[in-house]
DNA sequence: GCGATGTTACTCGGATACTAACTGTCCGAGTAAGCCAGG
DNA sequence: CCTGGCTTACTCGGACAGTTAGTATCCGAGTAACATCGC
Protein backbone atom coordinates (compact mmCIF):
# COMPACT_ATOMS: atom_id res chain seq x y z
CA UNK A 1 0.00 0.00 0.00
CA UNK A 2 2.34 2.32 0.51
CA UNK A 3 4.85 4.04 -2.04
CA UNK A 4 7.89 2.66 -1.39
CA UNK A 5 6.84 -1.60 -1.81
CA UNK A 6 7.70 -4.57 0.53
CA UNK A 7 9.98 -6.26 -1.56
CA UNK A 8 12.56 -3.06 -1.45
CA UNK A 9 13.01 -3.80 1.98
CA UNK A 10 13.51 -7.37 1.36
CA UNK A 11 15.99 -5.95 -0.64
CA UNK A 12 17.92 -3.81 1.26
CA UNK A 13 17.66 -6.23 4.19
CA UNK A 14 19.30 -8.95 1.91
CA UNK A 15 21.92 -6.60 0.20
CA UNK A 16 22.75 -5.68 3.32
CA UNK A 17 24.07 -8.88 4.63
CA UNK A 18 25.84 -9.26 1.36
CA UNK A 19 27.81 -5.82 2.01
CA UNK A 20 29.39 -7.37 4.37
CA UNK A 21 32.80 -8.26 3.58
CA UNK A 22 32.93 -11.36 4.78
CA UNK A 23 30.24 -12.87 2.45
CA UNK A 24 33.17 -12.92 -0.77
CA UNK A 25 31.46 -16.32 -2.06
CA UNK A 26 28.17 -15.57 -3.64
CA UNK A 27 25.22 -16.56 -1.10
CA UNK A 28 21.86 -17.84 -2.61
CA UNK A 29 18.29 -16.22 -2.55
CA UNK A 30 16.93 -19.23 -0.32
CA UNK A 31 19.52 -19.10 2.43
CA UNK A 32 19.16 -15.09 2.53
CA UNK A 33 15.10 -15.23 2.93
CA UNK A 34 15.52 -18.47 5.55
CA UNK A 35 18.20 -16.40 7.53
CA UNK A 36 15.60 -13.66 7.63
CA UNK A 37 11.96 -15.98 7.86
CA UNK A 38 10.97 -14.37 4.58
CA UNK A 39 9.47 -15.78 1.49
CA UNK A 40 12.13 -17.28 -0.25
CA UNK A 41 10.60 -17.20 -3.92
CA UNK A 42 9.51 -13.71 -3.30
CA UNK A 43 13.06 -12.82 -2.80
CA UNK A 44 14.36 -14.64 -5.80
CA UNK A 45 11.90 -12.61 -7.88
CA UNK A 46 13.28 -9.31 -6.06
CA UNK A 47 17.03 -10.05 -7.13
CA UNK A 48 15.57 -10.91 -10.73
CA UNK A 49 14.96 -7.48 -11.13
CA UNK A 50 17.41 -5.80 -9.23
CA UNK A 51 19.83 -7.83 -11.68
CA UNK A 52 18.34 -7.17 -14.51
CA UNK A 53 19.01 -3.49 -13.39
CA UNK A 54 22.86 -4.81 -12.83
CA UNK A 55 23.05 -4.30 -9.07
CA UNK A 56 23.93 -8.13 -8.75
CA UNK A 57 25.37 -10.40 -10.86
CA UNK A 58 24.18 -13.60 -10.55
CA UNK A 59 25.85 -16.81 -10.28
CA UNK A 60 23.98 -19.50 -12.26
CA UNK A 61 24.70 -23.90 -11.21
CA UNK A 62 25.28 -25.80 -8.32
CA UNK A 63 26.57 -23.23 -5.33
CA UNK A 64 25.42 -20.16 -7.32
CA UNK A 65 23.96 -16.99 -5.76
CA UNK A 66 23.90 -13.60 -5.77
CA UNK A 67 26.75 -10.93 -5.11
CA UNK A 68 27.45 -6.96 -5.66
CA UNK A 69 28.30 -5.69 -9.06
CA UNK A 70 29.67 -2.93 -7.34
CA UNK A 71 31.21 -1.99 -4.06
CA UNK A 72 28.57 -1.41 -1.66
CA UNK A 73 29.52 2.29 -1.46
CA UNK A 74 28.55 2.94 -5.29
CA UNK A 75 25.03 1.36 -4.26
CA UNK A 76 22.55 3.72 -3.43
CA UNK A 77 19.01 2.98 -1.69
CA UNK A 78 17.86 5.07 -4.52
CA UNK A 79 19.15 2.69 -6.90
CA UNK A 80 17.42 0.06 -4.84
CA UNK A 81 14.03 1.72 -4.93
CA UNK A 82 14.26 2.52 -8.45
CA UNK A 83 15.07 -1.15 -9.57
CA UNK A 84 12.30 -2.76 -8.01
CA UNK A 85 9.59 0.09 -8.20
CA UNK A 86 10.66 1.06 -11.17
CA UNK A 87 10.93 4.80 -10.57
CA UNK A 88 7.62 5.12 -10.00
CA UNK A 89 6.39 9.06 -9.88
CA UNK A 90 5.14 10.34 -6.93
CA UNK A 91 1.67 11.65 -8.61
CA UNK A 92 0.86 11.55 -12.48
CA UNK A 93 -0.76 14.73 -13.51
CA UNK A 94 -3.84 14.48 -15.46
CA UNK A 95 -3.78 17.70 -17.23
CA UNK A 96 -7.30 19.11 -15.89
CA UNK A 97 -6.10 22.47 -16.98
CA UNK A 98 -7.12 21.22 -20.75
CA UNK A 99 -10.70 20.02 -19.72
CA UNK A 100 -11.64 22.75 -18.15
CA UNK A 101 -14.71 23.68 -19.55
CA UNK A 102 -13.43 27.86 -19.84
CA UNK A 103 -10.39 26.66 -21.56
CA UNK A 104 -11.86 24.75 -24.04
CA UNK A 105 -13.95 26.98 -25.93
CA UNK A 106 -11.79 29.92 -26.15
CA UNK A 107 -8.62 29.29 -27.96
CA UNK A 108 -6.30 29.91 -25.33
CA UNK A 109 -4.01 26.66 -24.27
CA UNK A 110 -2.36 25.94 -20.72
CA UNK A 111 1.92 26.08 -21.58
CA UNK A 112 4.72 25.09 -19.40
CA UNK A 113 4.50 22.25 -16.81
CA UNK A 114 0.91 22.53 -13.78
CA UNK A 115 1.97 24.58 -11.23
CA UNK A 116 0.70 21.66 -8.58
CA UNK A 117 2.42 19.22 -11.06
CA UNK A 118 5.28 21.65 -10.32
CA UNK A 119 5.37 21.74 -6.53
CA UNK A 120 4.77 17.69 -6.30
CA UNK A 121 7.77 17.23 -8.85
CA UNK A 122 9.71 19.77 -6.27
CA UNK A 123 8.86 17.41 -3.39
CA UNK A 124 10.48 14.26 -5.07
CA UNK A 125 13.11 15.77 -6.07
CA UNK A 126 14.11 16.53 -2.37
CA UNK A 127 12.97 12.70 -1.27
CA UNK A 128 15.25 11.39 -3.64
CA UNK A 129 18.27 13.46 -2.87
CA UNK A 130 17.57 12.00 0.70
CA UNK A 131 17.37 8.54 -0.71
CA UNK A 132 20.56 8.89 -2.83
CA UNK A 133 22.34 10.26 0.30
CA UNK A 134 22.83 7.02 2.06
CA UNK A 135 24.62 3.98 0.62
CA UNK A 136 24.61 0.18 1.09
CA UNK A 137 27.81 0.82 2.89
CA UNK A 138 26.65 3.65 5.12
CA UNK A 139 23.70 1.54 6.05
CA UNK A 140 25.57 -1.49 6.62
CA UNK A 141 28.16 0.36 9.15
CA UNK A 142 24.99 1.74 11.00
CA UNK A 143 23.52 -1.69 11.66
CA UNK A 144 27.19 -3.43 12.82
CA UNK A 145 27.44 -0.48 15.05
CA UNK A 146 24.43 -1.73 16.84
CA UNK A 147 24.67 -5.63 16.46
CA UNK A 148 26.68 -7.69 19.32
CA UNK A 149 30.57 -8.04 18.36
CA UNK A 150 31.10 -10.95 16.38
CA UNK A 151 28.02 -11.22 14.75
CA UNK A 152 29.23 -11.38 11.24
CA UNK A 153 30.88 -14.36 12.04
CA UNK A 154 27.64 -16.37 13.30
CA UNK A 155 26.24 -15.46 10.36
CA UNK A 156 28.69 -16.70 8.01
CA UNK A 157 28.79 -20.05 10.39
CA UNK A 158 25.00 -20.57 9.97
CA UNK A 159 25.88 -19.89 6.04
CA UNK A 160 28.32 -22.82 6.43
CA UNK A 161 26.14 -25.24 8.62
CA UNK A 162 23.57 -24.84 6.21
CA UNK A 163 25.53 -25.96 2.90
CA UNK A 164 27.01 -28.74 5.24
CA UNK A 165 23.57 -29.94 6.27
CA UNK A 166 22.74 -30.04 1.93
CA UNK A 167 25.74 -31.57 1.16
CA UNK A 168 24.75 -34.27 3.90
CA UNK A 169 21.27 -34.80 2.48
CA UNK A 170 23.34 -36.19 -0.78
CA UNK A 171 22.50 -39.72 0.20
CA UNK A 172 23.72 -42.63 -2.19
CA UNK A 173 25.45 -40.54 -4.66
CA UNK A 174 25.40 -42.54 -7.96
CA UNK A 175 25.59 -46.55 -6.96
CA UNK A 176 22.82 -47.02 -9.65
CA UNK A 177 23.15 -47.19 -13.28
CA UNK A 178 20.90 -46.22 -16.15
CA UNK A 179 17.17 -47.69 -15.63
CA UNK B 1 -1.15 3.66 -8.33
CA UNK B 2 1.41 6.84 -7.33
CA UNK B 3 1.35 7.64 -3.46
CA UNK B 4 -0.86 10.73 -4.20
CA UNK B 5 -4.05 9.96 -5.97
CA UNK B 6 -6.03 11.45 -7.75
CA UNK B 7 -8.38 12.74 -5.38
CA UNK B 8 -6.03 15.08 -4.21
CA UNK B 9 -5.20 16.21 -7.77
CA UNK B 10 -9.26 17.14 -7.65
CA UNK B 11 -9.48 18.89 -4.40
CA UNK B 12 -6.20 21.01 -5.21
CA UNK B 13 -7.72 22.04 -8.26
CA UNK B 14 -11.47 22.87 -7.00
CA UNK B 15 -10.06 24.56 -4.02
CA UNK B 16 -7.76 26.99 -6.43
CA UNK B 17 -11.01 27.97 -8.06
CA UNK B 18 -12.26 28.55 -3.90
CA UNK B 19 -8.95 30.47 -3.41
CA UNK B 20 -9.72 32.99 -6.18
CA UNK B 21 -11.21 36.05 -3.75
CA UNK B 22 -14.43 36.50 -5.88
CA UNK B 23 -15.52 33.52 -4.45
CA UNK B 24 -16.97 34.69 -2.09
CA UNK B 25 -20.13 32.97 -2.05
CA UNK B 26 -20.09 29.16 -1.57
CA UNK B 27 -19.31 27.18 -4.87
CA UNK B 28 -21.25 23.76 -5.19
CA UNK B 29 -19.47 20.69 -5.87
CA UNK B 30 -21.14 20.22 -8.94
CA UNK B 31 -20.67 23.51 -10.57
CA UNK B 32 -16.55 22.85 -9.87
CA UNK B 33 -16.27 19.40 -11.01
CA UNK B 34 -18.73 20.33 -14.78
CA UNK B 35 -16.49 23.56 -14.80
CA UNK B 36 -13.43 21.25 -15.14
CA UNK B 37 -14.87 17.54 -16.86
CA UNK B 38 -13.79 15.54 -13.60
CA UNK B 39 -16.71 13.07 -11.96
CA UNK B 40 -18.76 15.02 -10.15
CA UNK B 41 -19.69 12.48 -7.29
CA UNK B 42 -15.89 11.78 -6.81
CA UNK B 43 -15.48 15.41 -6.14
CA UNK B 44 -18.37 15.77 -3.09
CA UNK B 45 -16.89 12.35 -1.31
CA UNK B 46 -13.53 14.01 -1.45
CA UNK B 47 -14.90 17.11 0.01
CA UNK B 48 -16.91 15.45 2.66
CA UNK B 49 -13.36 14.42 3.55
CA UNK B 50 -12.01 17.80 3.17
CA UNK B 51 -14.91 18.88 5.64
CA UNK B 52 -13.78 16.13 8.19
CA UNK B 53 -10.63 17.82 8.73
CA UNK B 54 -11.61 21.13 8.79
CA UNK B 55 -9.87 22.58 5.95
CA UNK B 56 -13.68 23.53 4.37
CA UNK B 57 -17.61 24.54 5.72
CA UNK B 58 -20.06 22.75 4.27
CA UNK B 59 -23.61 24.85 4.25
CA UNK B 60 -26.13 22.57 3.30
CA UNK B 61 -29.40 23.02 1.61
CA UNK B 62 -30.35 25.08 -1.91
CA UNK B 63 -27.60 27.63 -2.81
CA UNK B 64 -25.36 25.70 -0.66
CA UNK B 65 -21.81 24.60 -1.62
CA UNK B 66 -18.40 24.65 0.28
CA UNK B 67 -15.87 27.56 1.36
CA UNK B 68 -12.34 27.85 2.84
CA UNK B 69 -12.24 27.60 6.45
CA UNK B 70 -8.89 29.48 6.56
CA UNK B 71 -7.36 31.99 4.82
CA UNK B 72 -5.97 30.44 1.93
CA UNK B 73 -2.28 31.32 3.18
CA UNK B 74 -2.98 29.05 6.11
CA UNK B 75 -3.53 25.90 4.13
CA UNK B 76 -0.72 24.23 2.93
CA UNK B 77 -0.48 21.46 0.46
CA UNK B 78 0.55 18.79 2.69
CA UNK B 79 -2.54 19.69 4.92
CA UNK B 80 -4.81 18.61 2.07
CA UNK B 81 -2.65 15.41 1.12
CA UNK B 82 -3.47 14.35 4.66
CA UNK B 83 -7.03 15.58 4.68
CA UNK B 84 -7.44 13.04 2.01
CA UNK B 85 -4.86 10.27 1.92
CA UNK B 86 -4.76 10.04 5.61
CA UNK B 87 -0.94 10.52 6.63
CA UNK B 88 0.28 7.04 5.06
CA UNK B 89 3.33 6.48 5.83
CA UNK B 90 5.67 6.51 2.85
CA UNK B 91 7.10 3.01 3.96
CA UNK B 92 6.08 0.73 6.17
CA UNK B 93 8.68 -1.16 8.39
CA UNK B 94 7.78 -5.35 9.62
CA UNK B 95 10.98 -5.05 11.89
CA UNK B 96 12.71 -8.30 9.80
CA UNK B 97 14.92 -7.59 12.70
CA UNK B 98 13.33 -9.50 14.68
CA UNK B 99 12.60 -12.24 12.37
CA UNK B 100 16.18 -12.77 12.16
CA UNK B 101 17.08 -16.72 12.71
CA UNK B 102 20.40 -15.58 14.69
CA UNK B 103 18.39 -12.79 16.64
CA UNK B 104 15.49 -15.03 17.65
CA UNK B 105 17.74 -18.11 18.58
CA UNK B 106 20.08 -15.68 21.01
CA UNK B 107 18.68 -13.05 23.97
CA UNK B 108 19.64 -10.46 21.78
CA UNK B 109 16.62 -7.80 21.06
CA UNK B 110 17.27 -5.06 18.27
CA UNK B 111 16.56 -1.30 19.88
CA UNK B 112 15.77 1.83 18.37
CA UNK B 113 14.52 2.43 15.12
CA UNK B 114 15.74 0.25 12.10
CA UNK B 115 18.52 1.81 10.09
CA UNK B 116 16.43 0.87 6.77
CA UNK B 117 13.40 2.81 8.18
CA UNK B 118 15.42 5.37 10.02
CA UNK B 119 16.17 6.10 6.11
CA UNK B 120 12.90 5.55 5.06
CA UNK B 121 11.80 8.82 7.48
CA UNK B 122 14.03 10.93 6.55
CA UNK B 123 13.37 10.65 3.16
CA UNK B 124 9.36 11.14 3.99
CA UNK B 125 10.38 14.17 6.08
CA UNK B 126 11.72 16.00 3.16
CA UNK B 127 8.76 15.64 1.29
CA UNK B 128 6.51 16.74 3.96
CA UNK B 129 8.79 19.98 3.92
CA UNK B 130 8.60 20.80 0.58
CA UNK B 131 4.87 20.23 0.05
CA UNK B 132 4.10 22.41 3.29
CA UNK B 133 6.51 24.78 2.20
CA UNK B 134 3.32 26.17 -0.62
CA UNK B 135 0.08 27.40 0.56
CA UNK B 136 -3.30 27.61 -1.51
CA UNK B 137 -2.50 31.08 -1.89
CA UNK B 138 0.95 31.08 -3.55
CA UNK B 139 -0.29 28.37 -5.82
CA UNK B 140 -3.69 30.79 -6.94
CA UNK B 141 -1.41 33.31 -7.73
CA UNK B 142 1.18 31.81 -9.68
CA UNK B 143 -1.51 30.03 -11.50
CA UNK B 144 -3.35 33.46 -12.10
CA UNK B 145 -0.13 34.73 -13.56
CA UNK B 146 -0.01 31.99 -16.00
CA UNK B 147 -3.90 32.74 -16.80
CA UNK B 148 -5.32 35.37 -19.38
CA UNK B 149 -6.29 38.71 -17.70
CA UNK B 150 -9.90 38.55 -16.58
CA UNK B 151 -10.06 35.28 -16.16
CA UNK B 152 -11.82 35.13 -12.90
CA UNK B 153 -14.52 37.15 -14.18
CA UNK B 154 -15.13 34.75 -16.87
CA UNK B 155 -15.21 32.25 -14.50
CA UNK B 156 -17.34 34.24 -12.15
CA UNK B 157 -19.88 34.52 -15.64
CA UNK B 158 -20.01 30.88 -15.78
CA UNK B 159 -20.97 30.30 -12.67
CA UNK B 160 -23.86 32.66 -12.94
CA UNK B 161 -24.50 31.63 -16.47
CA UNK B 162 -25.14 28.09 -14.76
CA UNK B 163 -27.27 29.29 -11.93
CA UNK B 164 -29.59 31.16 -14.15
CA UNK B 165 -30.14 28.21 -16.37
CA UNK B 166 -31.48 26.66 -12.88
CA UNK B 167 -33.44 29.12 -12.16
CA UNK B 168 -35.05 28.81 -15.35
CA UNK B 169 -35.39 25.03 -15.28
CA UNK B 170 -38.01 25.69 -12.43
CA UNK B 171 -41.12 25.52 -13.88
CA UNK B 172 -44.70 26.03 -13.41
CA UNK B 173 -43.63 26.26 -9.41
CA UNK B 174 -46.66 24.83 -7.61
CA UNK B 175 -50.05 25.68 -8.72
CA UNK B 176 -51.22 22.22 -8.24
CA UNK B 177 -52.07 21.28 -4.79
CA UNK B 178 -51.71 17.91 -2.93
CA UNK B 179 -52.43 14.67 -4.81
C1' DG C 1 -49.99 44.65 2.60
C1' DC C 2 -47.85 41.20 5.65
C1' DG C 3 -46.84 36.77 7.69
C1' DA C 4 -47.16 31.73 8.09
C1' DT C 5 -46.87 27.58 5.52
C1' DG C 6 -46.37 23.93 2.16
C1' DT C 7 -43.90 22.51 -1.80
C1' DT C 8 -39.79 22.17 -4.27
C1' DA C 9 -35.66 20.36 -5.86
C1' DC C 10 -31.10 20.94 -4.95
C1' DT C 11 -27.49 20.12 -1.55
C1' DC C 12 -24.37 17.03 1.16
C1' DG C 13 -23.37 12.27 3.22
C1' DG C 14 -22.55 7.48 3.43
C1' DA C 15 -22.96 2.89 1.42
C1' DT C 16 -22.09 0.10 -2.73
C1' DA C 17 -19.55 -2.24 -7.33
C1' DC C 18 -15.35 -2.33 -10.47
C1' DT C 19 -10.54 -2.09 -11.67
C1' DA C 20 -5.60 -2.49 -11.10
C1' DA C 21 -1.40 -3.27 -8.61
C1' DC C 22 1.31 -5.67 -5.11
C1' DT C 23 2.09 -9.87 -2.62
C1' DG C 24 2.91 -14.53 -2.56
C1' DT C 25 3.44 -19.14 -4.90
C1' DC C 26 4.45 -22.52 -8.37
C1' DC C 27 6.88 -25.05 -12.03
C1' DG C 28 10.41 -25.39 -15.86
C1' DA C 29 15.26 -24.69 -18.15
C1' DG C 30 20.12 -24.40 -17.26
C1' DT C 31 24.39 -25.51 -15.15
C1' DA C 32 28.49 -26.18 -11.97
C1' DA C 33 29.94 -29.74 -8.89
C1' DG C 34 30.93 -34.49 -7.51
C1' DC C 35 31.36 -39.54 -8.11
C1' DC C 36 32.64 -43.51 -10.95
C1' DA C 37 34.73 -46.01 -14.49
C1' DG C 38 38.37 -46.54 -17.52
C1' DG C 39 43.14 -45.94 -19.03
C1' DC D 1 47.31 -42.11 -10.12
C1' DC D 2 44.97 -39.21 -13.73
C1' DT D 3 41.24 -38.13 -17.09
C1' DG D 4 36.83 -38.20 -19.14
C1' DG D 5 31.94 -38.64 -18.80
C1' DC D 6 27.60 -38.90 -16.47
C1' DT D 7 24.33 -38.28 -12.87
C1' DT D 8 22.73 -35.16 -9.64
C1' DA D 9 19.97 -31.80 -7.57
C1' DC D 10 20.28 -27.21 -6.69
C1' DT D 11 20.20 -22.69 -8.84
C1' DC D 12 17.86 -18.86 -11.33
C1' DG D 13 13.92 -17.24 -14.45
C1' DG D 14 9.39 -16.38 -15.87
C1' DA D 15 4.42 -17.43 -15.56
C1' DC D 16 0.16 -18.01 -12.47
C1' DA D 17 -3.67 -16.86 -8.53
C1' DG D 18 -5.32 -14.17 -4.05
C1' DT D 19 -6.09 -9.98 -1.72
C1' DT D 20 -6.18 -5.23 -0.69
C1' DA D 21 -6.65 -0.26 -1.79
C1' DG D 22 -8.11 3.19 -4.84
C1' DT D 23 -11.58 4.88 -8.34
C1' DA D 24 -15.96 5.74 -9.74
C1' DT D 25 -20.99 5.63 -9.03
C1' DC D 26 -25.59 5.49 -6.93
C1' DC D 27 -29.30 6.53 -3.73
C1' DG D 28 -31.19 8.53 0.67
C1' DA D 29 -31.70 12.33 4.48
C1' DG D 30 -31.72 17.20 5.32
C1' DT D 31 -32.64 21.93 4.38
C1' DA D 32 -32.80 26.83 2.59
C1' DA D 33 -35.50 29.32 -0.70
C1' DC D 34 -39.70 30.34 -3.31
C1' DA D 35 -44.54 30.92 -4.32
C1' DT D 36 -48.91 30.61 -2.44
C1' DC D 37 -52.71 31.21 0.82
C1' DG D 38 -54.85 33.30 4.71
C1' DC D 39 -55.49 37.34 7.67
Amino acid sequence: VAHISTGVEYALHCLLYLAEPASAAPAGARDLAQLQGIPAEYVAKVFTRLEKARLVIASEGLRGGFRLARPAAAISVLDVIDAIDGEKPLFDCREIRGSCALVTRTAWKPRGTCAIHAVMLEAEARMREALAAHSLADLAARVAAKLPAGFGDEVADWLATRAAARAANRRTPATKVKS
